[in-house]
This record gives structure tokens, C-alpha cells and sequence, in this order.
RNA sequence: GGAGAGAUGGCUGAGUGGUCGAAAGCGGCGCUUUGCUAAAGCGCUGUAGGAGUAAAAUCCUACCGGGGGUUCGAAUCCCCCUCUCUCCGCCA
């Protein structure tokens, strides 16, 4: 039954990709300046193979032309039969000449579709470029450590991992979970299900004080938005899809809200848009085991609050910035210690520019966990979704950048806040900034 | 889920085989007139790709919801799909 799928799935998103779907980095940039490409994409110390894209490309550039003389040919044929009577021996002898045209034209035109979608699938394969702040660097340990905040020797070195303080199977019933779902798909109960609640609606108050508007999008998405964010095809293991719709189950809500402007021209001053969503997030996460996955560290179903912006290029890494201290200040508000991690080039993502993440200390585990990723994609997305705004000063659509980022991810954050703030009475000290909405002062897990 | 009607440019809306990238109107931009505003008149006003240029100019091609087909030629005919609207059914 899979089998027959993919095929069905392309005919979905056909439309969105005419022409651009694999349009992912700007073709013209590669034709002219292939040297900058190559150089680029080496900070990200990825294998492509940029000469068979090229030789695609003006193999497809010459048969383009070929197709487009004859085309002209027959263009120009038309408006002289359409001035000639029918049946007239001009008219039939032109008929007669122009199928063979025809032919050729439909013969050339296979040929070149052939070519471009061997060039679309090529071009795929090239990543978004770095910015030239990005360190140089091939592995997660040469992330450059950006800014600290908190001081973590302060916290009790008796704290013990989340999962081992005595009641948490009361709040956070795993067990139940995988009885009626499945394994990473917990129940949380009493004050388990109350912090979450809480988190969240403090995630987005703060965040519409910091001018994000609220959203709350559909958490299922059709193919061609998950194709647009690049969730497809690559990456379709990591999401759940639903029988027989073929919908997918969101694994952020960047899917559904970088889509919301999905093949729109936005008005120059409408920029930036923020916006913000919570949505819970589903990821499918195979093969993932160990510690990094006990607990609240990594689950199917988490919830989590998005922030999303559409910018005018020139603002791009104005607007990072902005990004990664609003989602700064959440943690700062819940007085957490964390660290920003500015990613080296071989750590940053297919998509992204420049990314920084946040990582909140856990004084349990005693590691560091990531609950934020901020990321500039310039105009990857965009090019991709066809997201454009209309510039004032030449009238003409250009491509807008896509930032997004945390805004935070519950689950961590809570198991950080379990970790450090238990009492040695077994409670649990709520964050004063948080207490409001959480509605006391300690979470009990009696 | 059943029945019917639709999908055309920023919007409204003509167009049923050829000279249609597409009438007309609205909106937008520019100019003229005007003390200012309003009104009027005239002109311009889609997107993408390619060629071309120092950059323009200019030229070519594609696009009338999406895909496929018939034809020398398709917005127009045929098939499939998606979406929207109306009515019925079902439902929080």
C-alpha cells in the first residue's frame, strides 16, 4: 500500500511546485557566482555535488531554447492560418507543415521537462548558505558559547533528574501514557497538568507583550505546506500521517504559520509580521534512545510556543537578535540559568543562515537542555513558499526572510524547573513571574 | 456522505477552437486642469523564465484553479483531481 503513495503525494503539491519548489537557493546566484556558492557551502562541511547541478543547468538553458524557438515557430503559423480561409491548399499545406513542428516541439519539450526535473532534484540537495558570522566548525563541540546567564554552582548538587523525585509518576504518568497511546505519550495529572496550562499561557502573554500577534493554526497540515517548510520529502519519516486524508500532525507550528502567507505578496510596509502559536507538536523521533530521551527530555507529543517572523531583508539579523532575546527573556523571567550557543557551520541546519539555541541548565541531570532554536533562513523558506512582499521603490515582488524560534518549548523547561527548584520538603518552588498563572506558590506531587 | 452550480488579472466580470495576456468597469500610478480638496480628461498599470545590456532599452516563451488528453492551433472541447458556493443529511 506505502508504495503507491509518493506518487499521489506529488500529484497533492504539484501545483505549488511548478516551477520553484526546488528553486530552494537562488538559481541565478549559482549560475553567476559558482565559486561563492562552493565556497559557502563548504562552511557547512557538506558533500554536493555542485558541478552535475551546473551542467544541469545549461543543459536545461539550451534545450529551453530550442523549445521556445519552435513554440515561436508555431506561434507565429497560427496568426497567419487564423487570417487564411480553411480548406484554402495554403491553409492545408500549412497544416500539414506545422505538424511536423508540432511533433518536434512535443518531442524537445519531454526532453527538456526530463532535464529540469533532474536539475529541481539536484538543486534540492544544496543548502541554504552560511552567513559570514557563522564560526567555522564541523561538530557540536565547536558551537561558540555566546552568552551565559544564571549562575548553576548555586543550585543544589543533591538535585536529583527529573523522573527520580519521589510522586513524579503521579503528575507525569508515562505508564498510562503508553497503555492508551503509546511510549512518549504522557498523561499529565493535578498540578502536572496545571504547570503545563500554566507555561504556556505565560509563554504567550509575554510573547504578545513583546508584539507578536497570537494564532492559533490548524495542527494538521496537507502536503504542500509541509513540502514548503521542507518537511517533505525529505524528512517525511519524522511526522505522522494520518489514513486516508494523508494529513500530517504538525511537529511544530512553524509548518502551518510560515504557510499561512504561503503564495502571497505582502505589502512592503506591512513588515515585519510576528506572530505567535502554540500548538502541541508531534514527532515520530525513531531511533532515538538513552538518557537523552528518560523523562520529559523527548517525547512523541510535546507542547510548545512558536515564534514566527516574515522581515525585509535588510532587517534580517536585526530581527535574530530580537528573536533570540525575546525567547531569552522567558527563561530569564523564570530564572533559569541558560546558556546561548551561537552554531558553528557544521552544526547549523539544511535551511538556516545563522542559528542560535538556548539551553536551559538542568541541575538534576546535570546537563544542558535545549528548549529554544532560533534561526534565520533568509530567504530559503520564502523562496520555497513563494512568501514575497511588493517593494515600495520598484513596484516589483521580492522574497521575504523567515525567522523562527522557540518561544518555549514546555516539556524542558518544566523539567528544569523540577530539577532545580525542588524544596527538601519534596515541593516544588514555583518562579514568582509564573506563580500567577500556576495559581500558588509550590507544586506538591502528593 | 448525497444533489446541483461554479473557479478568468489587485477586485468585479465578459469571453465556447485561431489575430486573446485576455473586453468593460473598479482600484492603483503618472500627467493636465485646480487657491486646497473633490471632480474631469489623457496615458500607464500581472507574474515567472530565458536571451540581450556596463546598466537600461528591447526581444522571445510560459501562465485564464491543478494535472493529463484531443488538435496544425485550447481560457474555450474531453478525462481526472482540488477547492468554493447552495440545498439535504450528520455532528461538537
Amino acid at each position: 500500500m506505502r508504495s503507491v503513495w509518493p506518487a499521489q503525494k506529488f500529484c497533492l503539491f504539484a501545483g505549488l511546485v511548478t516551477l520553484c519548489w526546488a528553486a530552494m537557493l537562488d538559481p541565478k546566484l549559482l549560475r553567476e557566482s559558482p565559486e561563492v556558492v562552493r565556497a559557502a557551502i563548504a562552511r557547512k562541511h557538506l558533500d554536493v555535488d555542485l558541478d552535475t547541478v551546473l551542467a544541469l543547468d545549461a543543459a536545461w538553458r539550451a534545450q529551453l531554447q530550442e523549445v521556445e524557438a519552435l513554440r515561436g515557430q508555431q506561434k507565429a503559423a497560427n496568426t497567419a492560418m487564423a487570417a487564411l480561409p480553411k480548406g484554402t491548399p495554403e491553409f492545408v499545406a500549412k497544416v500539414a507543415e506545422m505538424k511536423a513542428v508540432s511533433a518536434a516541439a512535443k518531442e524537445k519539450d519531454t526532453a527538456l521537462k526530463d532535464t529540469e526535473e533532474k536539475w529541481k532534484q539536484a538543486m534540492l540537495t544544496l543548502p541554504n548558505l552560511p552567513h559570514a558570522s557563522v564560526p567555522a566548525g564541523r561538530t557540536p563541540e565547536e558551537n561558540v558559547v555566546f552568552a551565559t546567564h544564571g549562575d548553576i554552582t548555586a543550585l543544589s548538587p543533591q538535585a536529583v533528574p527529573h523522573w527520580e523525585i519521589g510522586g513524579f509518576d503521579r503528575l507525569f504518568d508515562f505508564a498510562r501514557g503508553a497503555k492508551v497511546t503509546g511510549a512518549g505519550f504522557p498523561f499529565y495529572v493535578g498540578d502536572g497538568a496545571r504547570i503545563v496550562r500554566a507555561l504556556l499561557q505565560f509563554f504567550l502573554d509575554e510573547d504578545v507583550q513583546a508584539g507578536y500577534t497570537e494564532v492559533a493554526p490548524p495542527i494538521f497540515v496537507n502536503a504542500a505546506s509541509a513540502t514548503a517548510t521542507g518537511q517533505l520529502p525529505d524528512k517525511e519519516g519524522q511526522m505522522y500521517e494520518t489514513t486516508p486524508d494523508h494529513l500530517y500532525a504538525v511537529p511544530t507550528a512553524e509548518v502551518p504559520l510560515t504557510n499561512f502567507y504561503r503564495d502571497e505578496i505582502l505589502p512592503e510596509e506591512s513588515l515585519p509580521v510576528r506572530r505567535c502559536a502554540y500548538t502541541p507538536c508531534f514527532r515520530r523521533e525513531a531511533g532515538s534512545y538513552g538518557k537523552d530521551v528518560r523523562g520529559l527530555n523527548r517525547l512523541h507529543q510535546f507542547d510548545k510556543v512558536e515564534l514566527l517572523k516574515w522581515v525585509h531583508p535588510a532587517t534580517s539579523y536585526d530581527e535574530l537578535d530580537k528573536l533570540r532575546d525575546d525567547a531569552e527573556r522567558l527563561l530569564r523571567k523564570l530564572e533559569l540559568p541558560y546558556r546561548v550557543l551561537l552554531m558553528c557551520g557544521g552544526d547549523l541546519g539544511f535551511a538556516q543562515t545563522k542559528k542560535y539555541d538556548l539551553e536551559v541548565w538542568a541541575a538534576g541531570q546535570k546537563r544542558w537542555l535545549e528548549v529554544s532554536s532560533c534561526s534565520n533562513f533568509e530567504a530559503f523558506q520564502a523562496r520555497r513558499a513563494q512568501i514575497r512582499y511588493r517593494a515600495r521603490d520598484t513596484g516589483k515582488p521580492e522574497l521575504v526572510h523567515t525567522l523562527n524560534g522557540s518561544g518555549l518549548a514546555v516539556p524542558r523547561v518544566l523539567a528544569a524547573l523540577l530539577e532545580n527548584n525542588l524544596q527538601a520538603d519534596g515541593r516544588v518552588k514555583i518562579p514568582a513571574a509564573l506563580a500567577p498563572y500556576f495559581g500558588k506558590e509550590y507544586l506538591t506531587f502528593g
